[in-house]
DNA sequence: TTCCGATGTAACAGTGCTTATATAAGTGCT
DNA sequence: AGCACTTATATAAGCACTGTTACATCGGAA
């Protein structure tokens, strides 16, 4: 029953350290956000907050394509925004279109978010200076080497060689 | 309005195209699956159905453990893979413990799956040989990294050094 | 007036969990 | 045997999150 041949994925070799790793820094990264514990900041708000502070008032629209998102669904996520009181709407350039502006409780935190934002991006550049290969060379490295022929292609081909295969 | 001390999430220098890279390799993975496209296969089953390959029938229970979730989840999740045909509930080695076991239909393609799942791993060995250092090793160096010092340590302690934090 | 553009909102889909409760079967004690 | 307790599983109900489609509204432009 435990043939070689037949990969458990418990044992997976390489996509699952990275995996675990990235969550692993993703929560280390949660945690500093609980750590400073803004009342009723949900983490997926913290996106649009700094966009808003870096950028000014957008309209939904403007947020929408910066997501890569519906209209409906930035409308949605505002509203909620809108409820705990981290953006109101303001006047846009005309009366249809309005614009998505900060409160004044939320341009009091998004200072503390804006420095998490910056303390883990520092963090992330230490440990890159700290081994001996830095991580943003890898994923270069990859990206060019994916672009002369892509992971799915790779794939195919490695399963067309399989004679378990068809 | 374009203050540099106020960083913009969408200029994120290095996690970002990390987290970009390994979505797009996830998509491909993913295509993989909908060429072969066996259907009504969900891929939050492939992982189930290897093991079960691999290891043979096992407890409800016993696939709990093995993904960290209650049984209450599992025994939902395995109710649909029945439903769908995967799966079957034969005796275990006492009267209130069954053993989720493959069906046919789910071993005339497991080997399927299996074929992609080693075609996956042999496509990322080939890439990891065609950069110049290997994707692996830059995990374990991190990892070696964190393990001297945490992530959410190396972020709390930039925090602390960061004049706009407090 | 008619249409477009921007927004709001209702209804719902889907994944993947959780808690609490139900049912059944084994185990140990008396 | 009778009882309490534990183990294994099933199911009901619901939540959190995120997103979608379809429709409604309202202001501006031609």
């Amino acid at each position: 029953m435990t043939d070689p041949r037949v990969p458990d994925p418990s044992e997976q070799s390489l996509w699952r350290p990275l995996r675990l790793l990235q969550a692993a820094m993703d929560a280390d990264i949660a945690r500093v956000y609980a750590d400073g514990h803004i009342d009723g900041l949900k983490p997926s708000y913290v996106m649009e907050l700094l966009r808003l502070h870096a950028r000014g008032p957008l309209t939904i629209t403007e947020l929408a394509e910066s997501v890569g998102r519906t209209h409906s669904a930035l409308s949605q996520k505002v509203a909620a925004m809108r409820t705990a009181g981290w953006v109101e709407t303001v006047a846009g350039d005309d009366a249809r279109s309005k614009k998505v502006a900060l409160t004044g409780k939320a341009r009091a935190v998004v200072g503390r978010l804006a420095a998490e934002w910056r303390a883990t991006e520092a963090a992330l550049a230490d440990l890159e200076a700290e081994i001996p290969y830095p991580l943003s060379r890898v994923v270069t490295d990859i990206e060019r080497a994916l672009e002369r022929r892509s992971f799915h292609d790779r794939i195919a081909e490695k399963l067309a060689q399989d004679p378990a295969w068809g």
